[in-house]
DNA sequence: CCTAATTTGTTCTAGGATGAACTTATTACC
DNA sequence: GGTAATAAGTTCATCCTAGAACAAATTAGG
């Protein structure tokens, strides 16, 4: 068996808990394991493991490490494995308001090809799959590369996807979209395994697998940009809630006499915590238009007009996330959007005002039992990402 | 083997998951079931619930109801399956405010005895243990029970518990408390598998086993009383959060410019939704001390005073469930607490609440995306009852 | 009244996972 | 340098679960 039409059967299995599966999976999470660290992470047997990786390195899916590493106390070395980066191509597509972005990796999760479409506003379903499947064809052509090594494709969309039916919410911001079933959509044209997931959802899982959050069970994801989003994770697992709406963050309610916001509702936190009204401001100020990197840039040089925004906003984020606290209480925040590129400009004031916003105070807390804060891992593209890990943690959701 | 000792074996294994259990756990929720209907609901094959049935059989822990269904349909007549109510005895604790109570039921959670103890407030643990081993002692004295068939203690508590650890959060209300592991205490004296968990899980648990929650993986309990709390559910899973403090809703800041709360932040939800404080105003107005159930009866009877506040917490409260929703954005809302024997006299103000405050309108979304409200199946002795449930699934969080 | 259809429940076998025992490879120490 | 200690990885008997075939009990219909 090639190893490209192993994982192919891997992920078109049903139960996608089977241990060869899920030694790709922490393999892929962790980078370099040997069979003994891997019996441990997984929680199976070490001879499982042992069956499993036989049957794995015999269809080269994996392959043995040349990574020696520092062999400090007694007992036999260890043999290090990795996947075979030659095992087969996975694609991330990012469904943008203002573009679509295709990210071609290998199953170690090596970027191969990072490229991006600018899209009219409101642009179609169809315009997208075809504009999707034209990038993923020309990465693939451009860089000698098979389509038949490609395993799948992780399509993060904006909106919120219902998980029982796989279809964008009817009342999500676009009504083109609303409806559609990206996976059936994509899969026509695309004729492999695609699976869709919310972006923010995305953006955890890429956090969860190779970022802040590696070996967390519980802790929620806040996108800080011209929007305000999220998704949370608890006991493992990602939480979509109902109707896929969970982790819409933006649209807790701190005001409830405040401006109108999008959603139809009155002072959602996206409101005073998200960029776009006051970059706005900022810019009429400053005479000319400014970006997200540029008022960050401006901060870090002194700009006192942008630290205090940047403080505002991390003021009123704070207080979010007190509230998020009093409902999940996560073990960590991973902060992502453009403005997570401030670092320490963001995350001081924001965990200050957190802290000042939570029911249990940090200095009464255990340092286990203390929330932490961490920006993102990735710079922007944490959600394109985030698709590929879904075609590599297969089985999810898939419907 | 003895019913019990089996049912303390399964109890003491670390996996939780063996069939058995899963057979005694679908029992437990459903009542009686046929075998097929039980291999249909706990996801295994016919042939190992057949397996289990007969080992479950052999030691007297499950017994073949009598009830005739009616048969309607071709094919051979299905043989119900119910618990041994022989087959043991449970203990459920809840630690209040200012009682302790006890409940002692069988396997079919059946209520064998239900007492309470009136407490002095900030009573130690040491009396807790004290009053608590008494109070079971004389229970089973009562029923000529042997202490022999008890399988297990559950004990519902009123703060926080580390999830990690099991020791009640440093920075719960009670400094008494405080740092004391449960499970450890009263084991010690009582001698028999203990499991604590927060009062409001224990709630959340009922309604999933017995409740109005039965079959959904993902929904919230909302307590409605003095105070305000809850629980979430997620992905089937309790969400317990970092140190235990997740489903707080009560101290969600709906007002940061609001008046400072016990819990040292400031405007939180329980000021505005809980009733300690509109029912003293109440209670002056109308010259003498009224309870949440006299409120309940006077607003039935056409008391404007006790309708219009019985709206009003409901109206912030479903502001508050809007906030929940935009985090979770659960299936279900389940509402607890003495205000909820209000029924639709509190349902109704606070669906329409709820919805004015959500993100995704219901009249947008397919009937099975829309979050139902519903209230407890459960008048004012859920906790309780769930810390007996506590016992039954155990396996859950022994630590 | 007999047969087909239907549904329940049991038996048997094959495939997987586990834990114990074993082999292999290295360091520590006398 | 040799032996003990330590840790990694493999092999094998055992146990558990799923799926298929089979046996059992009932209804529908000619």
């Amino acid at each position: 068996m090639t190893p490209s039409s192993q994982l192919q059967v891997m992920l078109a299995e049903e139960n996608g808990a089977t241990p060869s599966v899920r030694v790709v999976q922490a393999l892929s999470e962790h980078g370099a394991l040997s069979a003994t660290q891997l019996a441990r992470i997984t929680g199976l047997a070490k001879s499982t493991i042992s069956t499993a990786l036989t049957s794995l390195r015999a269809s080269a899916m994996v392959i043995e490490s040349s990574a020696a590493e520092k062999d400090r106390g007694a007992g036999r070395p260890a043999t290090t494995i990795t996947l075979n980066p030659a095992a087969g191509t996975c694609v991330g597509v990012l469904l943008g308001g203002e573009h679509i972005q295709v990210i071609v990796a290998d199953v170690t999760h090596a970027v191969i090809s990072d490229v991006a479409l600018p899209m009219k506003t409101d642009y179609s379903p169809q315009e997208a799959v075809t504009a999707t499947s034209r990038l993923i064809g020309e990465a693939y052509r451009e860089h000698r590369l098979s389509l038949q090594t490609m395993l799948g494709v992780g399509i993060a969309v904006a909106g919120p996807i219902n998980p029982r039916d796989g279809r964008v919410l009817r009342a999500s911001g676009v009504p083109t979209w609303s409806g559609v079933n990206i996976k059936h959509e994509f899969q026509r044209v695309l004729k492999c395994p695609v699976i869709a997931e919310n972006e923010s959802n995305c953006s955890a899982i890429a956090e969860l697998m190779w970022g802040a959050a590696v070996g967390r069970q519980d802790f929620i994801f806040l996108t800080m940009d011209l929007a305000i989003g999220g998704a949370v994770v608890a006991n493992g697992q990602l939480v979509s809630g109902n109707a896929g709406a969970a982790g819409e963050f933006g649209h807790i309610c701190i005001n409830p006499d405040g401006p109108l916001c999008r959603c139809g509702n009155h002072g959602c936190l996206e409101l005073y915590a998200g960029l776009k009204e006051p970059l706005g401001e900022f810019s009429r100020q400053f005479g000319q238009e400014v970006t997200i990197d540029e008022v960050i840039s401006l901060a870090r040089g002194g700009n006192l007009a942008a630290q205090t925004m940047i403080e505002q906003v991390a003021h009123v984020a704070g207080q979010g996330l007190g509230i998020i606290a009093s409902v999940v209480n996560p073990g960590l925040v991973v902060v992502g959007g453009r403005l997570a590129l401030a670092r320490e400009l963001l995350l001081a004031p924001l965990e200050a005002s957190f802290n000042r916003h939570s029911l249990v105070k940090r200095s009464e807390l255990d340092a286990d039992a203390r929330t932490q804060v961490l920006s993102s891992a990735f710079s922007g593209r944490g959600a394109c990402l985030g698709a590929v890990g879904l075609v590599l943690r297969a089985g999810g959701r898939t419907g």
